[in-house]
DNA sequence: GCATGTCACGTACATTCGTACTTGAACGCT
DNA sequence: AGCGTTCAAGTACGAATGTACGTGACATGC
C-alpha cells in the first residue's frame, strides 16, 4: 500500500537494528551495531533520520532525547527486499536463490532438519 | 581475490542479462530484457560501460559493433550479493532468509521435492 | 549518392548514498 | 557558576546511481 522509496543497504542495516531492538534512541541503536561494524555516532543518525523521512520509522521526543521506532513491519521489507533482488538477480526466479543458500553457504545438520519439517508441512497444506 | 566495487541494482539486472545469453551486443541485452521493463536503449548502453569499468564484463570490437561478454561468473557474483544482503538485513544469519522464501514466496510442489532431495543428499554429506 | 536508421562514445544531470563535521542547546558534575 | 558531555538538527560533499540525450561515423535501401 504506503509506497516508500526503497532502502539503501546502509539503511537496511539501521532498520534491522531497530527492529532488534525495538523503539531506541540513536546512542542505543548506536551501540547495538556489531562491534566489528565501525559506524559512526552521527551516521547512524543520519540513517534513522532518512528511514523516518522515506516513512519507515517514526519518532519522538522524550524530553530532550529523540525515540525512533519501526513503522514498517521486518517481514514487509524483507519480502519487498528480497523480491526485488529475485527479480533482479534471478529473473524473478525463487529457487536458484534457495538452493544457493542451502548449497553454497552452509547450513547446519539442525536446520537442515528444521528445514525439512518445513517442507513436510507445506507439502501437505498443499491440495 | 579481484576487489570489485559492488553491483548496483540496474547493474545487476544487466549482468544476468549477459550471464544469460552469454556475449551479447547492446541491442541483443536491450532486446533480452523483460517485456514489461522499460528501460532506454543507451541505458543499458551504459550499464555495461559501467559494468565493464568494474570488472564485471569485457569488450571487443567485432567489426564496429561492441560485444560484451560476462567477466565473473554468476554464482561469484550471486554468493558476495547474496552474503552482504544476508549481513545487512538478516545480521549474517542464512536460515531466516532460506525460511522467508520457503514460507512466504510459493515454492511449487516439485520445487519442494526437489529441494527434500537436496537436504538428503547435503545431510548424507556431512558427517 | 542521398535519406534513414544504427552504433559507439562522450557527456549530462538530478538524486541518492555513505559518511561525517559543526553548532548550539541542555545536562550533570564539581 | 563553570566546564566537559551529550544530543538534535542542520549542513557538507564527493561518489555512485538511474536515466538519458547529442554527435558523428557507418551502413543500407532505394
Amino acid at each position: 500500500m504506503v509506497d516508500r522509496p526503497s532502502l539503501s543497504k546502509g539503511e537496511m542495516e539501521v532498520a534491522r537494528l531497530l527492529w532488534e531492538i525495538g523503539p531506541a534512541t540513536v546512542r542505543q541503536t548506536f551501540e547495538a551495531l556489531p562491534k566489528t561494524r565501525k559506524m559512526d555516532f552521527s551516521t547512524v543518525q543520519t540513517y534513522l533520520r532518512r528511514l523516518e523521512k522515506k516513512g519507515y520509522a517514526a519518532s519522538t521526543l522524550d524530553g530532550r532525547i529523540r525515540v525512533y521506532s519501526a513503522r514498517a513491519k521486518a517481514r514487509t521489507v524483507i519480502r519487498e527486499t528480497v523480491d526485488d533482488l529475485v527479480q533482479r538477480l534471478f529473473g524473478g526466479e525463487t529457487f536458484p536463490l534457495v538452493r544457493h543458500l542451502v548449497e553454497d553457504r552452509g547450513i547446519g545438520s539442525e536446520e537442515l532438519a528444521e528445514l525439512r519439517k518445513l517442507i513436510t508441512r507445506l507439502e501437505k497444506e498443499q491440495p
